[in-house]
DNA sequence: TCTGGGGTCCTAGGACCC
DNA sequence: TCTGGGGTCCTAGGACCC
């Protein structure tokens, strides 16, 4: 039998500020969303001053002023240096790794177990703290999704931030406290599903008969109550390629013209050619949507989105942007105001040509996607894009609080004074 | 004025075929 | 009274995740 760890890190984004910033240490912080829209990551003193997780800004702007919390924009580009740092750690600790999200990964060991690995795993804790300056919890069952509970459990009631949820007869214990829709995979609709068919609890959902969640709910549900009851049902996914790739923003102020958002899919749409290119795949369909305010009231909302297939995969930059120009114009109305607009390339296959020589005498079509990723790649980030990106972008989202890229820019160095 | 972004998987329903 | 039926493939949309 598989046996598997879930490793979460503690308030991810906070805890990566925290490694540079070591005054925020004790002390409320909140990191803002892109756009600087609402509160996704909270210390625990901004947890216990009742900052709730989702907050609007603009909405907690005063409570966050008012009780002393310090608020950050997001840094992607540091939170992903410091994810690669932490699952760099974790690799060599068990027999298969999955990234799941920026700041989980599942460990699994295969049989026969190593002896001690409750201890082991504790010591791999204590690593990436010393390592990285990143506090993580593990839990460890024989399935994933009662890894997920445990991880919760070892967070939240359990010092050590490590436990092992597989003893049958703490189990049930835990479980039965555990509301039925804190469980991975179970969300608000299905949540109030299950309640009204007498399941509260994990330890309910647990107890379940799986034929029955199947006819009456789905397969997901079905294989839920058997990961519960510690058959190993959802497998390790790969860290293969995407199968899509989408590059959408709220804009920083609303737009109005054609033109602006032209040039705001044309950065989106290059950015995620770049992107799909550093995996090596090519898009056989393209995505483009525009869309006003979620919030907006009726008559003036609107959203629209066009899906095109490509006569011919391609990830070249200039032809994805002329086929997302051509939809933008086909689905733009006048006089809206409009506030995201968003790309995705779709049904990428692995690109099978071998990447051309940049010092090879037959120039190749795709050659100047080449050199333009190798120049953004060697001199840094936007060093070159297309005339199309634009040169002011008025409509870049805001991020007016964001902390510098201490781990990927060497001007951002931290200095330490004797 | 101001409410995130990026994924995957499942299902239902239509088109099409024999 | 009777007006097949089953299979596959594709797509759009919804649910769910962090």
């Amino acid at each position: 039998m598989p046996f598997f760890a879930l490793v979460d890190c503690n308030n991810f984004y906070v805890s990566c500020e925290r490694v540079f910033n070591p005054q925020l240490q004790h002390r409320p912080v909140a990191i803002l969303s892109n756009n600087d829209g609402c509160v996704v990551s909270r210390s625990e003193e901004s947890k216990k001053l009742g900052l709730p997780m989702g907050a609007p800004y603009f909405k907690y702007e005063s409570f966050i002023r008012q009780n002393g919390i310090m608020v950050f924009s997001s840094n992607y580009t540091l939170y992903g240096d410091m994810s690669n740092r932490v699952m760099e750690t974790l690799r060599p600790a068990s027999d298969m790794m999955e990234i799941y999200s920026i700041d989980e990964a599942f460990l699994r060991w295969n049989d026969p177990l190593p002896p001690n690995l409750f201890d082991q795993v504790c010591a791999l804790r204590r690593r990436v703290k010393q390592w990285t300056g990143i506090p993580v919890s593990i839990g460890l069952a024989p399935t994933k999704t009662l890894a997920k509970i445990a991880a919760n459990i070892a967070k939240n009631q359990c010092h050590e931030s490590v436990f092992d949820i597989s003893k049958p007869t703490q189990q049930n214990k835990v479980l039965a406290t555990f509301k039925v829709d804190d469980v991975w995979g179970v969300s608000d609709g299905l949540g109030k599903r299950l309640r009204e068919m007498g399941v509260y609890s994990a330890l309910d959902l647990k107890n379940s008969d799986p034929a029955f969640m199947r006819r009456h709910l789905t397969v997901v549900v079905e294989r839920i109550v058997r990961e519960l009851n510690g058959q190993s049902c959802i497998p390790m996914e790969g860290i293969g390629p995407r199968r899509n790739i989408m590059y959408s923003r709220s804009f920083g102020r609303p737009v109005y013209q054609l033109s602006e958002l032209q040039q705001a899919i044309a950065d989106y749409t290059s950015r995620a050619a770049q992107k799909m290119r550093r995996q090596g795949s090519l898009a056989q369909a393209i995505h483009v949507f525009i869309a006003t305010s979620r919030h907006q009231d009726g008559a003036n909302r609107y959203y629209a989105g066009l899906t095109v297939g490509l006569s011919s995969a391609t990830d070249n930059s200039s032809n994805l942007l002329k086929q997302a120009q051509r939809m933008i114009n086909d689905i733009f109305k006048p006089n809206r105001r409009y506030q995201k607009a968003g790309i995705t390339l779709l049904n990428l296959t692995q690109n099978t040509q071998p990447a051309a020589n940049l010092f090879a005498d037959s120039a190749k079509p795709d050659q100047l996607m080449q050199v333009m990723d190798q120049i953004n790649r060697q001199f840094g980030h936007d060093k070159i894009f297309l005339a199309a990106q634009g040169t002011t972008r008025p409509w870049q989202m805001r991020c007016k609080m964001r902390s510098p890229f201490y781990t990927t820019n060497w001007d951002k160095l931290v200095t330490v004074k004797a």
